[in-house]
DNA sequence: ATGAAAGCGCTAACAC
DNA sequence: GTGTTAGCGCTTTCAT
């Protein structure tokens, strides 16, 4: 798919061109020079009530639009859009976390474009370099490529990059992560603290770098918690919901009394799989809506929040986008509702 | 709020230039001119392949990005951009109807400009007018507001409209709305069939057109039907999971034995609040993934197919925009899983 | 095979 | 208070 492409609108029908009237119109009509009718728009001083009065008339006249393209061209080349990048918008963490930075976005003036790059990394690299073309203001990315060592110049020219759930590999940028470890750390706790004997962790693709990072922490975490290792499972490669349940049987079965459900689909599916079974502990990294109706614990860990912080983070890199230091922001998260 | 307004960028800081290197660049390190530099980009004809190969090392060595916005100024101003106005991201119906568009849009090789209206009439129109004026290709619309005469000129101009989920109040124009009276009709008649003699609807704030025409069409489908006006319950401004979950007390305090949850919010409420009751049956309008494990029955409301629709019926317009006939798409729903 | 000039719609600098 | 000129980065005539 060559979406987003620079030509890739050429698959679509050749745009028949919608009339709007322009500046040159709007003079003509107002009997006035295109410079006036331009102050009148920006509220510039030095114009006349009358002539302004005149000038406001044939605009409403006409439908005249302001047209953006062309004053981002004259102004300098920068648009007043952001971009942002995640794997999928059906997926509610990600939904969340465009909507929480669509709102911070939206506040200071800016507006959002979202694409998605379904987890393939190559669709991820045209639409980011279709971003770059498009000029937008900076870039919130949840990668899912291998490399980003070709936006190493854009970098270093001053183009703000935001990097949020999953580092990106080869650059050295600004990141907004959730601390991974540290929240499997919690949920095994919570586990042995309930008495759970045996444990389990089941998680997406180990390709996805969230994914690779909440196993690496279940069997550190498990081990300084005791757990010997045969007590321990790991299940990943579960990349929906509906596959969660499956797999999930299999554990069932089993001795299994505790189970982590690396993400909030993982959990959806675990938790309708064990409904109605007594002795079975689950917790979820993620937050999510019927979590308390499945009998699910959760971290504290909020796309939203992640979305709006991500966000801030990229309006304060606007006001020093060439500093060096690129900062990787750890958000923490706990058992939901608070200690213990 | 007036962001996407003209010249709501101001809020921020001002934009520190990103040095793009530009086309003269590219032509002065590689010894030619500029339209040489362009031709090849654009893999036009007529070049010889040394100059070429020197115009693609100039371009990788010094990182050159090709400015689209100056590319569509050019080009006559309209840009492969196609906006799409909700009203929030984090309620799942809406982020699956951008899902689904932003699907079909993509495969068009368009983007999809996304901003969130948050039920706000005001700031609806002000998002509206900057994507008119950033010169979209065309615009998906979930309408929050009551007046759409506004948009008329741009509309016979050729601009391309979809409206989707709700119609536009006083603008003819391309619509895509779910079969709101025959959907409810199918709830009354399964709760009907299942023996429930008092019945209820629960439904969003009545501002809302869908929550209107459903509560239009509990009251008569009902009559049709027979119930009894005594036997009806109908509970409105409802617009949160929160909130349906707490006006449900009242109704199963009652002698309610049947509800319909008029969205999806609503019916994780009141799914949740009726947990483990007996001898209560529920239905929701729209689709949700735990609505099985809730023990609601849902139609086969499904807002991803919905927002595909809404931007083929928009790719549709775009090869005809100045035909006077706008339709109306009514998408059946009825029970899921098929028939009775 | 390559280049010079004009212009897309707008705004900034300087006239008057 | 108002108009003229130039130019943002690119593509499109039309020359050469």
């Amino acid at each position: 798919v060559n979406a987003l492409s620079t030509h890739a609108a050429r698959s679509v029908a050749p745009a028949h061109i919608v009339g709007h009237p322009k500046l040159s119109d709007v003079a003509a009509l107002a009997g006035v020079s295109i410079k006036t009718v331009s102050r009148v728009l920006n509220d510039a001083p030095n114009v006349s009530p009358d002539t302004a009065r005149r000038v406001h008339e044939s605009i409403t006249l006409l439908g005249y639009r302001s047209n953006v393209i062309a004053r981002e061209l004259r102004g300098g080349g920068l648009s007043n859009l952001v971009g942002m990048v995640i794997s999928d918008l059906g997926n509610p963490f990600y939904a969340g976390l465009a909507a929480g930075a669509e709102e911070t976005i939206s506040e200071a003036g800016l507006d959002l474009i979202l694409a998605t790059a379904r987890d393939d990394g190559e669709r991820e690299r045209a639409l980011i370099n279709s971003l770059l073309e498009r000029r937008v203001r900076g870039l919130m990315i949840v990668p899912s490529g291998s490399d980003y060592s070709y936006l190493h110049a854009d970098r270093q020219r001053g183009f703000s990059f935001v990097f949020v759930d999953r580092p990106a590999p080869f650059l050295d940028a600004d990141t907004v992560i959730a601390d991974n470890e540290g929240g499997i750390r919690a949920c095994v706790g919570w586990l042995q603290k309930q008495g759970c004997k045996r444990i389990a962790l089941m998680a997406d693709l180990e390709s996805i770098w969230t994914a690779e990072q909440r196993i690496a922490g279940f069997w550190t975490a498990a081990a300084e918690a005791g757990y010997p290792r045969d007590a321990l499972t790991v299940i990943s490669g579960v990349h929906t919901a509906e596959e969660a349940r499956e797999r999930c049987t299999d554990l069932l079965m089993g001795e299994v009394d505790g189970i982590i459900a690396a993400n909030d689909l993982i959990a959806l599916g675990v938790g309708e799989a064990a409904q109605g079974r007594e002795g079975i502990r689950i917790i979820s990294f993620d937050d999510f809506p019927s979590a308390s109706l499945l009998g699910v614990v959760t971290l504290n860990h909020d796309a939203r929040e992640l979305g709006r912080l991500a966000a801030e983070t990229l309006l304060a890199r606007f006001e020093n986008p060439t500093y060096e230091r690129y900062l990787t922001e750890v958000v923490p998260v706990s058992l939901r509702g608070g200690a213990s």
